[in-house]
RNA sequence: GUGCCCGUAGCUCAAUGGAUAGAGCAACUGCCUUCUAAGCAGUAGGUUACACGUUCGAAUCGUGUCGGGCAUACCA
C-alpha cells in the first residue's frame, strides 16, 4: 500500500461513515498530501474544527507512520502530510517494474463494455468532425481498457436511407462525361463507362464522394423534382431494385475506400466488428411491428409509426415513415439488440455528437421497452462542437455548404509540410516524411484531445499544429530528449541495479512526486470520460520535465549513484509518456 | 415556447466544492563555445457574464436574469 492508501484506511478506522477527501493539494508548500476531514466533522460536531483537526493529528500520530515526515494542521481545518523523501523512490522503482502496466487498475475488472465510435456520415471525405469522434472514441476505450474493462470497439456503416440516395442522385446528375446525358439511372445502368470513376476524374474516392454527395444534396434541398426522385430511389432500393442496388453498391465502395485511407492514416481504424445498416434495418422494422402489435406504438393516419414515451418523459419520434421505409432508428432497434447478443456487455457507449442527444435518449427508451436490456445500461458520450471562424471573426459551425469543412488529407499535408521545415536532427528523407507525418497526426489529434470533452472547441489550424507550447511537438520533443539522453549516457537502464537510489534535486523531487500521480490521473479520466486529463498530465510533466533538463546536466553528474538514479528518473518519465500516449492513441517519435 | 450544453486574461483553453483561479499563444525583457533553443527564466494581463442563495469555504452546487449553441416526429 502507498502513504495515500494507508492514510486512507487509517481515517476510515477511525472515523467510519465520514465522506472526506483526502488529495495532493495544488500548492506544494502544503505538503504531499491534504484532507478535509476535520471541516466536515466540524459540520457534525458542531465544534472548531481546528481542534477537531488537533484530534485527528493526535489520532494518527499514535500510528507513527513511517512515510510521514510531519503533520500539520493549519486554517481554516486542513491536516496537511508531509512525506520523507524516500518514500517517492519507490515510485520510480515501480514504474519501472511495471512498465506499460504502470497507471493501470482494476476498477472494471470482469466488465465487458461496448463502445460504438466513429459511425460514419460517410458520404462526407473525412473531416475534423469525423477525426474528433475517433480519438475521442477511441481515447475513452483505451482508457476503459487500461481500467481493466474487456473493451469491444464497433462502429455502424450507415450505407442506407436519404443521404446514401443523395449521393446516388449527385453521382448521376453530376458525375456524366458529357453533360447531355440523361440522369437516369436506366440509362446509367446500360452505358456506365460514360460515367467517371474517381481516377479517371484524377480526385482521391473521398473528395469525388464529398463533391458529389454534396452537389446532390444541394439539388435536393432546392428542387421538388430531385426531391422525388431522391426519395424514389430509397423506395426502389427498400425493393431491391437490381439497378438501384447495383449503383448502390458502386458509390459505397469509393465511400469506404474514401473512409479506410482516411482513417488509417490516423491510425483510428480499431474495430472488432463494422455493422451495415444494410444488413439489418428489416429486422428493425419487425422490432417496430411487433411493438406496434403489442400496444407500445401507434400508427398514425397516414401510416407512419409513432413512439409512446410518456414514462420517461421524451418527446415522441417516428419509428418508420408514411412510405414505409426506415429510420436510422429503425436499424437501430436491431442493431442494439445484436450487439447484446454477440457481446454480451455489462455496459453500451455510443460516442456520438450532442445534437444526437434526445435522438439517442429515444432510442434507448424503445430498447428497453421492447426488452433489449435497461435504459441504464446505455450511455451517450456526447463531445463538443468544433467551430471555425468565419470572415467576420465569429465562432461558426462547420459546414460543408461554407466551406470551412477541413478534411483531415489536407489538414495532416499542410502540418506535415510546416513540420518538415524544422527537422534539424540528422535524418534521411524517409525518416524525415515519417517524422512529419507523426507529428502532423500527433498534433491534430492532441489539438482535439486536450479540450475539456463537452466543451466546444474553436478550431484554428495555426494552434493546432503549433510546435511549442501545449502542443504534441512539444510533449514529444521532450520525450525524444530523454530518449536522447538515455541513449547519450551508454547506460543499459535494464542493467542498472536500484536497490539504491539517489535524489537530491528539487525539481527532481517534484518529478517523481508528479508521476505517483499518474494512477490518479487516469482514474479522473475514466470518471469523466474526460481525456483531457491525460493531455493535462502529460502537458504539465513535460513542463517540469524542461525545467530539470535546463537547471541540470545529467550526463556530467559524478556522482555515479546520482547519475544511474537519474537516468532511471528519466526511463520512468518515458515510460509515463508512453503510457499516456497510448492511452491518447497518439504515436511518439524516438528523434525528431 | 420547452429540454440539453456552454459563458474564466486580448485569443485558445485548464482548474475531483478547498488554501493566492492557472497554462499556452500574442506583446515585452533576458539565456545557446554547455546533454536536441521545437527549449528555459522573467514582466504584464482577472469583479470566473450578472444577481441572490446554500456552505467553514463557490468558477464549480441551487434559483433567477442576460448572452451563445444544439435539439424539438417521418435527416442523421
Amino acid at each position: 500500500m502507498n502513504p495515500k492508501e494507508i492514510l486512507n484506511s487509517k481515517l476510515k478506522e477511525v472515523y467510519p461513515d465520514i465522506e472526506f477527501s483526502l488529495e495532493v493539494p495544488k500548492d506544494k508548500s502544503h505538503g504531499d498530501l491534504s484532507t478535509n476531514i476535520a471541516l466536515i466533522l466540524s459540520k457534525s460536531l458542531k465544534r472548531n474544527p481546528l481542534d477537531i483537526a488537533n484530534e485527528v493529528k493526535d489520532k494518527l500520530e499514535q500510528f507513527k507512520l513511517e512515510f510521514s515526515n510531519s503533520i500539520s494542521v493549519v486554517n481554516p481545518g486542513f491536516i496537511n502530510f508531509k512525506f520523507k523523501d524516500e518514500i517517492y523512490f519507490n515510485v520510480v522503482k515501480d514504474i519501472l517494474t511495471l512498465k506499460d502496466k504502470y497507471g493501470s487498475n482494476n476498477i472494471l475488472k470482469g466488465k465487458t463494455v461496448l463502445i460504438e465510435h466513429t459511425s460514419p456520415n460517410p458520404n462526407k471525405e473525412f473531416h475534423l468532425g469525423h477525426l474528433k469522434n475517433n480519438v475521442t472514441g477511441l481515447s475513452i476505450s483505451y482508457i476503459l481498457e487500461a481500467c481493466g474493462a474487456k473493451v469491444f470497439r464497433d462502429c455502424i456503416d450507415n450505407n442506407r436511407g436519404i443521404a446514401i440516395a443523395r449521393l446516388m442522385y449527385g453521382y448521376l446528375a453530376h458525375a456524366k462525361k458529357d453533360n447531355s446525358l440523361p440522369t437516369s439511372l436506366e440509362y446509367w445502368f446500360e452505358h456506365k463507362d460514360q460515367w467517371l470513376t474517381p481516377t479517371e476524374a484524377n480526385k482521391s474516392p473521398g473528395k469525388f464522394v464529398d463533391e458529389l454527395y454534396t452537389k446532390g444534396s444541394i439539388d435536393f434541398k432546392e428542387s421538388k423534382e430531385v426531391e422525388e426522385f431522391v426519395r424514389k430511389l430509397v423506395v426502389d432500393w427498400e425493393n431491391e431494385d437490381i439497378k438501384n442496388l447495383e449503383l448502390w453498391k458502386l458509390t459505397q465502395e469509393w465511400v469506404w475506400e474514401g473512409y479506410r485511407q482516411s482513417l488509417g492514416r490516423v491510425k483510428g481504424w480499431k474495430f472488432d466488428k463494422i455493422w451495415h445498416e444494410s444488413d439489418i434495418y428489416k429486422k428493425g422494422k419487425e422490432h417496430v411491428q411487433r411493438g406496434l402489435e403489442l400496444g407500445i406504438f401507434k400508427k398514425l393516419d397516414d401510416g407512419a409509426i409513432l413512439t409512446n414515451l410518456k414514462e420517461f418523459k421524451l418527446a415522441d419520434t417516428i419509428l418508420i415513415k408514411n412510405d414505409g421505409t426506415s429510420l436510422y432508428i429503425t436499424q437501430d432497434l436491431e442493431l442494439t439488440s445484436l450487439k447484446r447478443k454477440e457481446f454480451n456487455p455489462d455496459e453500451m457507449y455510443w460516442v456520438i455528437g450532442p445534437e444526437q442527444s434526445l435522438a439517442m435518449k429515444q432510442m434507448f427508451a424503445v430498447c428497453s421497452q421492447l426488452g433489449f436490456g435497461e435504459y441504464s445500461d446505455y450511455h451517450h458520450i456526447p463531445y463538443g462542437f468544433i467551430l471555425v471562424r468565419d470572415k467576420e471573426g465569429n465562432p461558426t459551425k462547420m459546414s460543408s455548404r461554407s466551406g470551412n469543412q477541413h478534411s483531415v488529407n489536407d489538414l495532416i499535408d499542410k502540418a506535415s509540410e510546416k513540420i518538415r521545415g524544422y527537422i534539424t536532427t540528422d535524418l534521411t528523407d524517409k525518416e524525415r516524411e515519417e517524422v512529419s507525418e507523426k507529428l502532423a497526426v500527433a498534433s491534430i489529434k492532441y489539438s482535439l484531445l486536450k479540450v475539456n470533452r463537452i466543451q466546444d472547441q474553436i478550431f484554428d489550424l495555426n494552434t493546432s499544429i503549433a510546435l511549442e507550447g501545449d502542443s504534441a511537438v512539444y510533449i514529444l520533443y521532450s520525450n525524444t530528449r530523454i530518449l536522447s539522453l538515455i541513449q547519450k549516457s551508454n547506460i543499459d537502464v535494464n542493467l542498472i541495479d536500484n536497490t539504491n537510489l539517489k535524489y537530491v534535486n528539487d525539481i527532481e523531487l517534484e518529478l517523481i512526486k508528479y508521476l505517483s500521480q499518474f494512477p490518479d490521473t487516469l482514474i479522473n479520466s475514466y470518471t469523466t470520460y474526460s481525456p483531457n486529463d491525460i493531455t493535462n498530465f502529460i502537458f504539465n510533466l513535460s513542463q517540469s520535465f524542461n525545467k530539470y533538463y535546463n537547471e541540470v546536466n545529467i550526463l556530467k553528474e559524478e556522482d555515479k549513484l546520482l547519475k544511474d538514479s537519474r537516468i532511471l528518473l528519466l526511463k520512468a518519465i518515458n515510460i509515463v509518456f508512453e503510457n499516456s500516449f497510448k492511452l491518447l492513441g497518439i504515436e511518439s517519435v524516438g528523434r525528431m
